[in-house]
DNA sequence: GATACTGGTTACCTCAAAGATACTGGGATA
DNA sequence: TATCCCAGTATCTTTGAGGTAACCAGTATC
């Protein structure tokens, strides 16, 4: 058998949100990542994508199983059982998850520092601020 | 100067929006290739971003700015004129980009096919469970 | 005057994705 | 009899991306 997930294998203070890459929808990446070390069952995936509602689950699944980058067994036992798996069309995503994660680390600091430059900057973006009255927590 | 931009640069039957990575926002990807040849102003970038609102592509390039992707040069002429140009950050994702249309030229093929057979498919689950105790490939 | 040009801004609307919360079935277990 | 477990459903609300249309300032042209 494969080795349990990770449940801290995802940072949530990492801004992957701010992250300009992404695959799929918004969990499609992390199941991937989930999937890279065999197969897995629903709850077994709900422990690194922390927060994930088992509806949201669901539907990131079956729309990658639509897509041909996930089978599901499902196990005719009770408890019932159901097991995901990368197909080879799902592994091909992990060379390019690859490289965003690469130009992530690379370049990311660099994307944070202009923004932060950009807010912090005394320009006309205060202004605009300040005339439309815009309030910024 | 530069030449112009080919307004079908972009071919709007091709269904990037089923293209499963997405570089920013929608458009941001495409705003990285129109400016890869040289600094382009705002309404030139309309030609091949078909469909582009005048409001969206101002929140596409002020977010892109803002990320230190693009910069943006106002001259005080009349009429005014306003170019943008990549940053060395914003060609930095032009090797993403590549690899992105790489994937998808490679694979993006096999994603149709299976949602092709997936949404005709002729039994929902039946075929998908398996047998209690059988091996699953 | 009236209109057009450029590079936008603003208000308003729509629609789909995401999330919160609660509930289901049916055998196994206590 | 009651409860637990897994893998989901069902329903509602929120969020936010994206789109439509109107408007702006300053100059130049008709």
């Amino acid at each position: 058998m494969v080795e349990p997930l990770d449940p801290q294998m995802f940072d949530p203070v990492c801004p992957s949100s701010a992250m300009p890459i992404r695959i799929g929808d918004k969990w499609t990446a992390m199941v991937v990542l989930c999937l890279e070390g065999g197969r897995r069952r629903f709850n077994e995936l709900r422990g690194p994508l922390r927060g994930i509602t088992p509806k949201v689950l669901t539907q990131t699944l079956r729309a990658m199983e639509r897509d041909g980058l996930v089978t599901r067994t499902a196990y005719d036992e009770n408890p019932p059982r159901v097991e995901y798996e990368l197909t080879a069309l799902g592994r091909s995503l992990l060379t390019l998850i690859a490289a965003a994660r690469a130009w992530s680390r690379e370049h990311l600091p660099a994307l944070f520092e202009a923004r932060d430059a950009h807010d912090s900057s005394p320009g006309p973006s205060a202004l605009r601020i300040a005339e439309t009255g815009e309030v910024i927590r």
